[in-house]
DNA sequence: ACGGTTGTGCAAAACGTTTTGGATGCCTAG
DNA sequence: CTAGGCATCCAAAACGTTTTGCACAACCGT
């Protein structure tokens, strides 16, 4: 039907990158040969690939990977949405899901959200599009159950430290926030403290929640909470009104991140207790901050990297295998590092 | 010559995302019905489209963005190449060039390249495969001038807080180095300090060199230069190795990125010299731990976020047009941030 | 001379869109 | 009665690959 149908188009105007149609008939064959030759999906005789590959590469032809993925029906992409990239959590995350993808040939899109919804809906259009094969959704927050329900199931999603209950057929990967909490609190008793104040994160959080169990139940002590919001001002504000109010019920602090630990040393430091002298810190993340402050912290260091590795080779496992995937959960060890903020209680 | 084109298949096994012929047959009109009323991009009859647009929904109808990107010839997604995401520049400058593209409608591919030149050469195949319409490039090293010329003027690529010098028709974003090694200098000569001890990066870096560049021009006093790497150990190895040949021959150290400010920070801490009682600190940068440390460090504020959405809004500016791009370079200005670690000199 | 195998390469369909040049029918003005 | 305009829709080409069935020739052993 079409003229000349791979003959080679007159000069136009505009420099149009090498197409396959183009190294077929600068070489004398078929695309299907050029095709072939590449691949090497099936045998080409040796004369002819040689006279093919020698034009590609004097035409610079790329093969147009749009147009292989439309063939094929997967682009091998996938994305990656979080809530905050310069959070370093999330950037440790990032860096594990980007090194995962990359071993296996995929590329990944980072869908920053800032906790926005339509952003994240935006984002999430992608996947329905099916400009990427899959997502590791590790939003943050609370998701959205509906959202991620109406997904689920029909598209290919792993969670990343994210807790959904309740819903079946789901790849997650955490890191074992209760054991954390478990850790800490060993790490007191043993060290002597009996009295401890423990510096929550938001109730809604089960991240946050299981820190403060694992803590509690392996401290055996006197413990007594106050709620914070993973901010180093909340840190700072609940201690030092404690302070105010008559001096600290405890002989140690452990908040649920790093950040409310800072607040807290600071308030400690300004109202002229000396960590860990009097009052010994331990805080939750083990940011890179924390090996830099003095004292530097005593923390847990979650496997940030690991649960965006461990989450992008769950899903992808799935993705290039194309098949449904059987619910799995993977927890990841925490461990605790101990530096200057921890030591024995003084009497 | 296909049999019954826009016929609905028997039921197959595996269900398949619905296509614009599903929706086209289902509502009684041609593919190209339907796209307009999509589209938007010609009039049709007010009844045909609603008709159209009800079996849209009903079929969850999705146009799949890998045709229409092979169609359009662009796919609205460009890459963002650089060292480590982990890196908390990096991550300030990545959210600053998500941002950008996100309001532009663009997607971004996270090129996390780990100074590994293989990674980064792969994923410059993006670009030549045409599975990305740009790249911002922000190596984080004297970036490979062949490997970039080879590029840059074929592809659109923007730089990122990377000098290449000779290069015609560049898109360049930058911090003003010169000016933050400038605003420190003129700091420090103002609080009264004469002698001054830098920790300058490596000397092929650009940016490292306009810094202290700056600094001994507007210091205007006694410099004593020694040449780190970036990284913490340096800065500590550096200073100890000076007090122990007899003493710190200044009162003053800067150096030329907080982590080595940091390193210096903790030798001096060692020796029993108190910052900024005895010798002030200025580091450069501002990470995130420089206004948590104690004390917290005086340092120059980079505009990561900036560098990265002016980059990027420059890329796409052309991208978005489909021009060839004229040269321009934007830099940006950064900010002196006066923290615990400066005083004026003990006499 | 014949069926079978092997080596080689091509045609055409398929992936799912958008775009462009008509075609059709109807209405209106001359 | 006709020329032109308008509203509506469709067919087909184009984007650039990969895949599959087939054609053709050459060679083999019988």
């Amino acid at each position: 039907m079409t003229p000349d149908p791979y003959g080679v188009r007159p000069d136009s105007a505009v420099r149009r990158p090498a197409s396959i149609k183009d190294v077929a008939a600068a070489a004398g064959v078929s695309p299907t040969t050029v095709s072939h030759v590449l691949s090497g999906n099936r045998p080409v005789n040796e004369q002819t690939a040689a006279r093919v590959r020698s034009v590609v590469n004097r035409l610079g032809y790329v093969p147009a990977s749009l147009a292989r993925s439309l063939q094929a029906g997967a682009t091998s992409v996938i994305g990656l949405l979080i809530p905050d990239i310069s959070n370093t959590f999330f950037a440790e995350l990032a860096k594990g899901a980007e090194d995962a993808a990359h071993d296996l040939g995929y590329g990944m899109i980072l869908c920053n959200t800032e906790f926005d919804a339509d952003r994240e809906d935006r984002y999430l259009g992608m996947i329905r599009s099916r400009f990427i094969d899959g997502m590791v959704y590790a939003s943050g927050s609370p998701p959205s159950r509906r959202r991620l329900e109406a997904l689920m199931g029909k598209f290919p999603i792993a969670l990343a430290d994210e807790e959904v209950e309740g819903l079946e057929g789901a790849l997650i990967a955490t890191a074992d926030h209760e054991a954390g909490g478990r850790l800490v609190g060993e790490h007191l008793r043993q060290l002597g403290h009996r009295r401890a104040l423990m510096l929550t994160g938001p109730r809604a959080l089960k991240s946050s929640v299981a820190r403060a169990q694992g803590f509690v139940r392996a401290f055996r002590g006197e413990v007594v909470e106050r709620v914070g919001d993973f901010k180093e001002a909340s840190g700072h504000r609940l201690v030092a009104r404690l302070l105010e109010e008559g001096g600290l019920p405890c002989t140690a602090v452990f908040a649920a991140n790093d950040l409310m630990a800072f607040g807290a040393l600071t308030a400690l430091t300004e109202a002229g207790l000396s960590v860990p002298g009097d009052v010994s810190v331990v805080g939750f993340d083990d940011i890179r901050a924390a090996s830099l402050a003095h004292p530097p912290l005593t923390t847990v260091h979650q496997p940030a990297y690991d649960v965006g590795r461990t989450a992008t080779a769950q899903l992808l496992q799935y993705v290039s295998r194309g098949e449904v995937p059987p619910a799995s959960r993977h927890t990841l060890p925490v461990e605790l590092k101990v530096r200057g903020s921890t030591a024995p209680p003084a009497r």
